[in-house]
DNA sequence: TCCATATTTCGAGAATACAGGAAATATGCG
DNA sequence: CGCATATTTCCTGTATTCTCGAAATATGGA
């Protein structure tokens, strides 16, 4: 990943709704959830979300599918590992040891309990 | 972490030179660098870096030490792991398996290297 | 003290982001 | 078709951010 599209994702994730929205969408999966339910869950108006959708939409970090009258999105995940590797990319170059903890908060958020399945 | 300080934190990295000093502060390593060399790699005016470094010293991104008429700039190592952690501690509630190359991207940047030591 | 170096602070104009009301679009159902 | 639901688009005033020139501050050395 490149500085641009970095910079470009930081900042539709900077933001009170806009991070929220994408950590909600991130728990709910990939089965995602409709716009509304979104609105409602976070408490925000529906005009006031749907621009918040649009960023993230626009950065990339989610994707969206019409279901009836719903419109259901979705995190996107490569996005997101795309830019989590990102940040993390520089930090060897210095010492490995001070990165390091990042694969211990990595392996105990995501491999321990992906590995007991 | 809570979603305030991270949206302060997503902010601050959200500026092509912003992000890239705190990359390249990260790639310092502790010994960090003077304002004047991150300037001058980066091609920015001195007193545009100024601005940017304060607003990355102000999330609690970078820290800074004077040293005779530098001042040294350092990463926040711990700021930066607080804020990958956040984003990486929802995935899981979701599915696992989805969020696991996460671990594979932190272990392929660090404990390879750190453990090779 | 005087000067050069390193960095920050101040100020102003231009550009951009933000929130929310009102209206428009799309879908499903009777 | 007519109506309710779900969501988006448009609009507007306000607030914030960004950039850069000019001036100020801090340090070290002659």
């Amino acid at each position: 990943m490149e500085t641009q599209p970095a910079v470009a994702s930081l900042s539709a994730l900077a933001h009170e709704v806009r991070l929220s929205t994408f950590r909600l969408l991130v728990q709910a999966g990939p089965d995602g959830l409709p716009a509304g339910e979104v609105a409602r869950r976070l408490g925000v108006l529906p005009n006031t979300l749907s621009a918040s959708l649009n960023v993230l939409s626009h950065a990339g970090l989610i994707a969206s599918r019409r279901e009836g009258r719903s419109i259901i999105y979705t995190a996107n995940y490569d996005a997101m590992r795309e830019l989590l590797a990102f940040l993390m990319e520089d930090c060897c170059g210095g010492s490995p040891e001070i990165c390091a903890p990042l694969a211990a908060i990595a392996s105990q958020c995501c491999v321990a309990e992906g590995a007991r399945a």
